[in-house]
DNA sequence: GAGCACTGC
């Protein structure tokens, strides 16, 4: 019962800091789950069950500088390894395979060694595929050392900003994102004999799409008698079947792992304020847990980490235990608060990471011995026929929970702590949905037109909704990007948008820049558009935060004020210091100047004129609408202009807008607009649902304009409305 | 009137 938080007086203090309890954390069953520890074998057949966490092998966070003969001995005691020749017959053999390994099984840095050893891949390289930059980098740095070569020699990596390969390049790592833009220029993949498609369980978009592209490849190279294309796809979970009935049942080759045992512990009921038990459960085992013990807690977003890390920090003074360092963790945390997560704490003090679901398989934290398990993360998916986003806490997959779990066992035996009963884990759904089916589909299709591919018998896995196919349709079609949604060839603006790794709403605005006189602008702005959110807002700094944005505001909107603060960042000559000072984000800020580079080289091939329209941001903003017409909104009460005269209240009301497809929508609350007198129409970036349906980044704009930019938009949308 | 998971080109 509660004897365990009576014995600490979590009670008490949890009252005393104004956390209402809702529920108390009954007595947490224990349920031992081996995972897989030293034994190493392959089984075709018999495929056991154990923890699965799915995880590059690289070890990360480490740099590389073992002596060759150190890396020599490792590499002999992987997994891996002492399989190699049946391994290599099974390559030999097939032209396609898939391969289950455990983390710690050294599938990732081993077999394209052990094939490159072999002189398997001919004449062509072997490419292998990472959904993250980080991974596909440092592995190639691993194998660099453990073959004895320099980088970028025999091995080498290519991702975006930085191609690390030469002619000699035999094993390459690249991003997934990157394969499928070279699959553009050359559908066939001719420079590869072997293509390993690695960590194909997190089922990106990318790697849905390549998977197609690798298997009309095989058939087509085939067909011509052109060398073989040899597919390994490589996987951590065991969603087999899928996987193999879509490589027409090809073998698949189970590889056991090396990591540690992690003890699972459900709750006995049902918590229904999962916050709440996560705080009563970190200083439950802080109370009975040696100190040295570092907890991993698995939170939803930025403001419930601040939010629990305000409790914890609070409870802590008084609670029974060692001290305690709570460290958050999300990606919009600048890297350098991000680094005390991996700093070692003192002695006899604990360390408490809160963290979204960045831990589960992005970054790899050392020593954690205790995971706790909210077992709810936040999920965007797209609706295409409304054009809106919704961003939502949901439960999480079953395979999302042993990855979670299994981060207790990387360096040591752990335990982890699911806030939800076993049999509530044993009803939810196996695998997360692809992202393929739940996300905007244009630029993909845009991808596969460019290359030549008939989207219409494309092989996917998991085909996505046919409304979100249609919508994404309609919405090249709107741009000029295909010739009609019936016949989707692609008009020589279309291919010009597929050149751009942007979204094409964004590509169609640089292309339409010239006509406005403001590609210099527009560059800027869509870098800045495509690059993560450059304000950084701490909850508690929120009013510093908000009056220091003052100095960037422009009245036109949100879209000037992030020229103006991209502007003022490529003046600023102490970039790092600066950013702090104005709470803006230097990692995204410097990303996007790289983003402008980029886009700037493809502007230059395609021979468009650079020229800025000084201060006429009409031009910019009309040039925008280009790309964004199919999110215009109108003030409800046809413009209010007339009437408004009132109090806060009638401020208020006036503040609704309708969409173009009928929706409600608001201004979101961090809107420039927001200080001001609502503007008749506006054009927003992105249209995203949380509890209301909120315009992100929003600019306003002259209704008339609409009917200048897409006429043919404009008239349907009237008759609409 | 009150809030934005994670990747990638």
């Amino acid at each position: 019962m509660d004897s365990k938080y009576a014995s600490v007086g979590i009670e008490n203090n949890l009252k005393a800091c104004g956390l209402k309890r809702k529920h108390a954390i009954e007595n947490i069953k224990a349920k031992k789950i081996k995972l897989s520890n030293d034994a190493a074998g392959v089984s075709v057949t018999n495929i056991k069950k154990v923890v699965t966490n799915g995880h590059n092998d690289v070890i990360e966070n480490r740099p590389v500088q073992e002596s060759a003969q150190d890396l020599q001995v490792a590499r002999r005691r992987l997994p891996v390894f002492m399989v190699k020749n049946r391994l290599i017959d099974e390559i030999k053999k097939n032209d396609t395979m898939i391969l289950i390994g455990e983390t710690g099984s050294g599938k990732t840095t081993q077999i394209p060694q052990l094939i490159h050893e072999q002189r398997l891949e001919g004449a062509g390289a072997i490419a292998v595929t990472q959904p993250r930059r980080v991974a596909a980098i440092t592995i190639a740095l691993r194998v660099a050392a453990e073959m004895n070569t320099e980088i970028g020699s025999i091995v080498g990596y290519s991702v975006r900003f930085e191609d690390v390969t030469s002619p000699r390049t035999k094993v390459k790592y690249l991003t997934d994102g990157m394969l499928l833009r070279e699959a553009i220029v050359d559908p066939l993949l001719k420079k590869y004999s072997i293509i390993v498609l690695d960590e194909a369980h997190e089922r990106t978009i990318s790697t849905d799409v390549l998977f197609g592209i690798v298997k009309l490849a095989q058939k087509e190279r085939n067909e011509k008698k052109q060398i073989p294309l040899k597919v390994i796809i490589m996987s951590a979970t065991m969603d087999v079947d899928s996987f193999r009935k879509y490589f027409h049942n090809c073998p698949v080759i189970y590889l056991e792992g090396r990591t540690f045992p992690v003890t699972i512990y459900h709750t006995k009921t049902k918590q229904d304020d999962y916050q709440y038990a996560a705080v009563c459960t970190i200083f439950q085992l802080h109370a009975t847990t040696p100190a040295n013990h570092d907890f991993l807690v698995f939170l939803t977003g930025q403001e419930e980490i601040e939010t629990v890390m305000y409790n914890i920090k609070q409870i802590a003074k008084e609670a029974t235990g060692p001290p305690m360092r709570v460290c958050p963790l999300y990606a919009g945390l600048p890297p350098a608060k991000q680094l005390q997560v991996w700093r070692e704490a003192p002695p006899g003090t604990r360390k408490v990471i809160l963290s979204t679901n960045i831990a589960e398989a992005s970054v790899t934290i050392p020593n954690i011995k205790c995971v706790i398990d909210t077992g709810v993360v936040k999920e965007r998916t797209w609706c295409g026929v409304s054009g809106a986003e919704r961003l939502a806490v949901r439960v999480c997959s079953q395979a999302a929970g042993w990855q979670r779990a299994g981060r207790a066992g990387r360096t040591q035996p752990g335990a982890a702590y699911r806030l939800f009963p076993a049999k509530d884990f044993a009803a939810r759904p196996h695998h997360h949905t692809p992202e393929i089916v739940r996300c905007p589909l244009a630029s993909s299709l845009l991808l596969l037109l460019a290359a030549g591919i008939d989207p219409s018998t494309f092989p996917l896995i998991d085909p996505p909704p046919l409304d979100s196919v249609k919508a994404s349709l309609l919405l090249l079609k709107e741009f000029g990007a295909i010739e009609s949604e019936a016949n989707p060839k692609l008009t020589v603006l279309g291919k010009k948008m597929s050149m751009f790794p942007i979204d094409p709403k964004y590509s169609k605005v640089l292309l339409s820049a010239p006509e406005y006189n403001c590609l210099e602008e527009a560059l800027s702005l869509v870098a800045v558009l495509s690059s993560e959110n450059v304000f950084h807002t701490p909850m508690h700094k929120r009013e510093e935060a908000f009056k220091v944005k003052q100095k960037f505001l422009s009245p036109l909107g949100d879209h000037i004020t992030l020229l103006n603060v991209f502007k003022a960042f490529c003046k600023a000559p102490l970039k790092k210091q600066w950013c702090k000072e104005n709470f803006l984000n230097h990692k995204n800020l410097t990303y996007a100047c790289d983003v402008r580079q980029q886009l700037l080289t493809i502007c230059q091939k395609l021979n468009l004129p650079v020229s800025s329209c000084g201060q006429a941001h009409d031009q910019l903003l009309k040039c925008l609408l280009c790309g964004l017409f199919t999110n215009c909104a109108w003030l409800r009460g046809g413009g209010g202009a007339g009437g408004a005269g009132g109090g806060g209240a009638a401020g208020a009301v006036a503040r609704r807008y309708v969409t173009a497809t009928g929706r409600a929508a608001a201004l979101h609350p961090g809107s420039a607009l927001q200080a001001l007198r609502p503007p008749p129409a506006l054009l927003y970036s992105e249209l995203l649902l949380t509890g209301r349906a909120y315009m992100l980044t929003a600019s306003a704009i002259q209704p008339h304009w609409l009917h200048q930019v897409a006429p043919d938009y404009a008239r349907r949308c009237r008759t609409n409305r």
